[in-house]
DNA sequence: TATTGTTATACTCTATAACTATA
DNA sequence: TATAGTTATAGAGTATAACAATA
């Protein structure tokens, strides 16, 4: 910083402060919403979101962890609590009796679509009603090169979970 | 999801969940970092950053309060963990009594210093690898718009305190 | 032996509300 | 009365490690 920093330059710099801020104004904002729509944080929505687009509204534990950045036991905290309240059931997976199948309810689904259209307009308002249809473009492509180049790369959420070497 | 979602085109959806994604993805590795070099969080990184930009490196805990997405208590909580750590001194305002000035301490530039170069090396391999000098021209435009619109358009993290009709 | 998931535990963080002091 | 900041408190969330069960 100050002096442009060992390594970024000014450019550099300012796109990464701005999609830093850009994405906790996004999500602080988001999450508020849910929060008062469905009483769900944003992490619980997201977990809501994945199974309502999955095939028949299904993922393993393990598939629900990818993807979203999260630790294990994260995860089923948050996956018990949708669960109390009825939104999620969980199920022995048929071919690998270590794996646990969650699925959406219904009153899950009810919840997702209630909540969503407030959702959708918070998103809209805050992050694209400044943009034009080539922002759009751009953006969306560009993100999802960087998205990529993230999961691909190095170190993943996904880490091995034997591993203990986190310098730590 | 599933169906375009009412509002939100498919690509207005992939834009959103590709930064979400990047954002969750990039703070995630910085934060590792952060804490194995210099145990530190992301949030303390960036109070400590701000201070180290800031003219004599001084701020007002409200300055410091406004831009980061922060409630008052939470700041004077970590900033009292780094003021217990050296990095940081607080004192009187002589303008203004109730003011709170926070200074870097020598200490705290040093530790920021010693973190920088790991933390931009992480960023410039996660965020800019990927990118062209069009990309990166593009994406600091684009997001710097968004980040002034976000700020300037409704409810702000700094939201009037006496308020409590958040309809929660 | 490796993988899936849960649990127990300890800790960090965050927000709300009440409070003090100055403008 | 409004603003700046702190504190007490209480709760949500997260991670680590240990554990059980299946592959």
């Amino acid at each position: 910083m100050t002096d442009p920093a060992p390594g970024l330059n000014a450019e550099q710099l300012g796109a990464y402060f701005a999609l830093i801020e850009v994405s906790s104004l996004l999500q602080y904002a988001v999450d508020e919403h849910l929060r008062a729509d469905g009483d769900l944080s944003f992490v619980q929505f997201q977990i809501l979101a994945r199974l309502v687009d999955a095939p028949d509204g299904r993922l393993r534990m393990t598939d629900l962890a990818d993807g979203l950045v999260y630790s294990r036991s994260g995860l089923t905290y948050q996956v018990g609590l949708l669960d109390k309240r009825g939104l999620i059931a969980r199920s022995a997976s048929p071919d690998d009796e270590r794996s646990v199948m969650v699925t959406v309810t219904a009153a899950g689904r009810d919840l997702v679509a209630h909540v969503l259209p407030g959702h959708v307009d918070r998103v809209r308002q805050l992050l694209f009603e400044p943009m034009t249809g080539t922002d759009l473009a751009t953006l969306g492509e560009l993100l999802g090169r960087v998205r990529d180049h993230m999961r691909a790369t190095p170190p993943r959420s996904a880490k091995p979970r034997a591993r203990r070497d986190r310098t730590a």
